[in-house]
RNA sequence: GGCCCGUUCGUCUAGUGGUUAGGACGCCAGGUUUUCAUCCUGGUAACAGGGGUUCGAUUCCCCUACGGGCUACCA
C-alpha cells in the first residue's frame, strides 16, 4: 500500500513551496487508495519555533490534507531509536566518531576553498583508534557521529518517479554527520530510519534533496533496508526565476486565506503547478483531484507561480458556487462581516456580486453599498452625454414608477420598470440607467442599477434615489 | 570551483521521428452592455543555440549557453 509522508522541520509559517509537496504528497496518497502521514522534523533546536506545529497542522487543514493523527510524530521524541541504530553502524564500522571542532572545520574549509579545493570534510577522525577515541572521550571532548562513505569509488543510480534514473558519484561524498553532539540526529540519519520504520512507500520531497539522496540509499545500504521511492519535485520559482522569496509572492499559504482566496483553488492551482492530468481541464474539485493525481505525470521542469492564473481560478471557482455555499464561505473567511447585517440582503448582495467577485476580500470589502450610507459627488449622477435636467426628469420618473410598484422581483423587472421609464418620457438610456445607478451605489463602477434595485429593494431604492433628487436640485 | 537538475508562446502546460506544434491564464480586437464584471467570437505569441544520428528532427545523442539546486553539528 503506498504511505507517503509530509516532513515539515517546525521553523515558521508552511510557504506555497512546503504545502506544495505536501499537496503532492496528499493527492498522490490519495489517488492510490493509500495513506498520508505528517512528520514532524524537530532535530533543529535551534531554528526550532515554537508556535509553527500549530501553523503546519493549521495549513493542512485549511486545505483539507488530512493526515492520520494516530501515526503523527515529532523526531525528538524518538532520540533513542535514532541512538540505537548510530550504536549499530558505529559497532559494524560503518559510522565513527569525530571530534573535530567546529572551528576546525570551518578552518579547513576556508582553505580549501582559498586553494580552490572542492570543500568538504577531510576524514581526520577516521583515522582515531579505540583508544584515542577512549582518551578523548575521557578528556571531555564532545563528538559527533560520521558515517563512513565507502572508499571504493562507485555509483548511486535510482530510479527517480518524477525524473527517471538518476546518478551519482559516490566518491564526491564526504563522510556527513547522523548524530550531532548534541544528541540529535541529522536529517539524513531521521528520515532514513523514520522512513523506514513508518513504511513510507514513496519520498517526495524538494528537488534540493537530490545531491543527498545517494547518502541517504548508502544509509539505507547499511543499515540492510531497501530505499523507499523517490520522487524529487520540481522547484517553484519567482517572476524572474530565481528562487522563490517573499517578493514573488512565496507568503505563508495561510496569507492567501488572509486574501480572500479559496482553499480549493490553492489546492487546484498548485497541483497545476507541475502536474496535468494531459487533458485540458483546468479546474479540479479536490474529490477530482484525488481521482485523477498521477505522480508520473509531474514535470521536471521548475514552474513560476503566476498570480494572475490564481486570481482566475479563484474567480471560476467563486463563481461556480451556490450563492448559499459562497456566503458560507464569506462567513469563513470574515466571521464579523454577516454580523448586524440582514442575511437575505447579503445574499442578494453576493448574488449581484458574485460575478465581480476574484477573491472573497471583493466582497467584504466593495460591497459597503449594499449595507450602509453612501456618499458621492453630485456630478458623478450626469452621464457624459446627459444633462443635468435630462438626469433630473430620468431619477424622478424612475422614482414615481418605483412608488406606484409593491415590490422589486426581480433584477429584470426593474430592468423594465426603467426601459419604460425610458421610452414613455422619451429618455435616452444615460438619462435613467446611469443616474439611478449612482444613485443606489454612489460608485463610477458598480453592478447594473436593475441588479443593485432588486437587491436593496423598494423602500431603500426609493430613499436612495429621492436623496439623489435632492442633491442634483442642490 | 566541483557535482547534480532543468530549458515548448510572457506564464502554466499538451504533444509527436513527418502536426497548420494543441489548450489555459494574461494581453489585444470585436459582440452583448448605461458603467463595471460576467458571457460569446476572434487574434497575438513558443520548440534556447550549435553540432550530429536520420530520408526527415521540437522529439534521440553530444556540446555550449542560460537558469536553478547542493556543496552546514539546517532541513
Amino acid at each position: 500500500m503506498v504511505k507517503t509522508r509530509f516532513a515539515p522541520s517546525p521553523t515558521g509559517k508552511p510557504h506555497v513551496g512546503n504545502i506544495r509537496t505536501a499537496i503532492f504528497d496528499y493527492l498522490y496518497a490519495k489517488s492510490q487508495k493509500g495513506q498520508f502521514i505528517l512528520r514532524i522534523e524537530d532535530t533543529d533546536r535551534e531554528r526550532m519555533v515554537p508556535e509553527a506545529v500549530k501553523y503546519i497542522e493549521e495549513s493542512l487543514s485549511w486545505l483539507g490534507l488530512k493526515w492520520n493523527d494516530e501515526e503523527k510524530v515529532h523526531q525528538s521524541d524518538r532520540l533513542k531509536i535514532y541512538n540505537e541504530y548510530t550504536e549499530k553502524l558505529l559497532k559494524e564500522g560503518k559510522a565513527y566518531k569525530c571530534f573535530c571542532t567546529k572551528e576546525r572545520l570551518a578552518e579547513l574549509r576556508e582553505e580549501q576553498i582559498k586553494s580552490k579545493q572542492p570543500p568538504g570534510y577531510d576524514a581526520c577522525c577516521r583515522k582515531l583508534t579505540k583508544e584515542d577515541v577512549e582518551k578523548l572521550e575521557k578528556e571531555g571532548k564532545t563528538s559527533v557521529i560520521r558515517f563512513r562513505i565507502p572508499e571504493k569509488p562507485g555509483e548511486i543510480t535510482w530510479n527517480d518517479t518524477i525524473r527517471g534514473k538518476v546518478t551519482i558519484r559516490t566518491d564526491i561524498q564526504d563522510d556527513f554527520i547522523i548524530l550531532k553532539s548534541d544528541g540529535y540526529p541529522t536529517y539524513h540519519l531521521a528520515s532514513v530510519v523514520d522512513d523506514h520504520l513508518m513504511d513510507i512507500t514513496t519520498v517526495i520531497r524538494a528537488e534540493e534533496w537530490i545531491p543527498s539522496t545517494p547518502k541517504h540509499i548508502l544509509l539505507y545500504q547499511s543499515l540492510g533496508w531497501e530505499h523507499p521511492k523517490f520522487a524529487h519535485m520540481p522547484h517553484i520559482v519567482g517572476k524572474d526565476r530565481s528562487k522563490l522569496s517573499k517578493r514573488h509572492g512565496d507568503t505563508a499559504i495561510m496569507d492567501y486565506r488572509e486574501n480572500g482566496y479559496l482553499a480549493d483553488t490553492m489546492l487546484n492551482f498548485l497541483a497545476l503547478l507541475g502536474w496535468n492530468p494531459g487533458t485540458t481541464q483546468e479546474i479540479f474539485s479536490k474529490e477530482e483531484l484525488e481521482k485523477t493525481f498521477d505522480l508520473k505525470k509531474v514535470g521536471k521542469s521548475p514552474a513560476v507561480f503566476d498570480i494572475e492564473k490564481l486570481n482566475w481560478i479563484n474567480g471560476e471557482k467563486i463563481r461556480a458556487m451556490k450563492v448559499k455555499d459562497l456566503m458560507k464561505k464569506v462567513e469563513d473567511f470574515d466571521s464579523d462581516f454577516l454580523k448586524g447585517k440582514d442575511t437575505a440582503l447579503v445574499e442578494r448582495a453576493l448574488t449581484v456580486m458574485q460575478t465581480r467577485m476574484v477573491t472573497l476580500k471583493d466582497f467584504t470589502e466593495n460591497s459597503n453599498f449594499f449595507f450602509n450610507d453612501i456618499k458621492y459627488s453630485p456630478k458623478l449622477l450626469i452621464f457624459g452625454k446627459s444633462t443635468h435636467d435630462a438626469t433630473l426628469h430620468g431619477l424622478k420618473s424612475v422614482l414615481k414608477a418605483l412608488e406606484s410598484q409593491k415590490t422589486i422581483t426581480s433584477g429584470d423587472s426593474a430592468s423594465d420598470t426603467m426601459k419604460s421609464v425610458v421610452e414613455a418620457e422619451n429618455l435616452s438610456n444615460g438619462d435613467v440607467f446611469w443616474p439611478v445607478r449612482v444613485a443606489l451605489s454612489g460608485q463610477e463602477k458598480s453592478p447594473s442599477p436593475n441588479e443593485i434595485m432588486w437587491a436593496l429593494g423598494r423602500e431603500k431604492s426609493i430613499e436612495r434615489i429621492k436623496t439623489a433628487i435632492k442633491l442634483l436640485e442642490g
